[in-house]
DNA sequence: CCCTTTTCACCTAGGTGGTAAGAT
DNA sequence: ATCTTACCACCTAGGTGAAAAGGG
């Protein structure tokens, strides 16, 4: 992970496209074990954490009924180096940067495949590594050939607007794209010679 | 093609990165007569057009000496898309708009696939369409699954600095990244009020 | 002298949070 | 009252030809 935990992300885009934001801070994971010469696709999966809907009420999240469990839209992203062997994988560091999250049903319309979330509800990503044939397939008489990995610190919460004060400023903080709303934006070039 | 026929293309790039250019205009074909559900690969190879070296002199193109025949480096692109089907290749035309041209040998030391040429020499890019089996890999077995189309018209010298100034001004009128040359370009909303 | 490389202002393309307007 | 959408200024990232600087 570029950070130990984070709780919101927030949908939003311009013009005709859906509305989408990447997952902000990005997932990223270092993987070993494979073998190097077999192939494997790698995709995160984003499913529901608990059964409650929330809201953020007194500078806290808070449960508030139950969650809308019959929700539709695609929760896979693939990694887009898929399918790949092992000893790439292994190689370095396999990052989510371009991971779109939406909460338009509409969305993966268009090619590009986004994960239809719902704002308000709390979600677990899961990273699954499937071995497939050299063609990308999966093989199914060999169902134990995936590997499915749960970090509990990657769980957040999906949010139209931004409630936690803190969770904006880590952005702000970290995210390349929004360094215009950094307090010492101007400053940082008048301070040092760097 | 987006365009009839062009005759230079240019090398240039900022930074650290081997200097390149896209190639402008870009290749565009449409395809049809494959197996909908065979898997092919889709590359354009570029391969001298003639056995000469070129100059620009007196207002055109005159040869001057022998072409470099030894020259080395990467020859293929092959589009992104690949390996995908033939209904995919058929659905619509197949452009090839981001590949990159290049006249530094050291160039495809980074992972990007970039063609690499010698200036002032004349070009013919070659479009291959390869069957494949499930998995992208040719059958060497079938080597009759490969098909080759030249289209004589997509001839072009190589250039570090554009000598045809019929040339310059095509890319600046048709390439959006070249807008800021065009004469009209600050009339062009006050003339009118779209 | 001729060709190549570097640097630049100026674009396209698209990812930010803020804010105001819209929806329920 | 609460949540969602639309739009904006402001960034990152990278593709243009022009022009100056470099090289043989």
């Amino acid at each position: 992970m570029l950070l130990k935990s984070e709780k919101a992300f927030r949908f939003k885009s311009p013009g005709s496209v859906p509305l989408h934001r990447r997952m902000f801070p990005f997932l990223s994971f270092n993987i070993n074990g494979l073998n190097p010469t077999a192939h494997y696709n790698v995709f995160v999966e984003v499913v529901l954490a608990d059964p409650n809907h929330w809201r953020f009420q007194g500078g806290k999240w808070v449960t508030c009924g139950k969650a809308d469990n019959n929700m539709q839209g695609n929760k896979m992203y693939v990694h887009p180096e898929s399918p790949n062997t092992g000893s790439h994988w292994m190689r370095q560091e396999i990052s989510f940067g371009k991971l779109k999250l939406t909460n338009n049903k509409g969305a993966n319309n268009n090619n590009t495949q986004m994960i239809v979330l719902q704002s308000l509800h709390k979600y677990q990503p899961r990273l699954h590594i499937v071995e497939v044939t050299e063609d990308g397939v999966e093989d199914l008489n060999e169902p134990s050939k995936t590997q499915t990995f749960i970090f509990s610190e990657t769980q957040f919460i999906a949010v139209t607007a931004y409630q936690n004060t803190d969770i904006t400023q880590l952005k702000i903080d970290h995210n390349p794209f929004a360094k215009g709303f950094r307090d010492n934006y101007d400053s940082m070039y008048t301070a040092s010679e760097n």
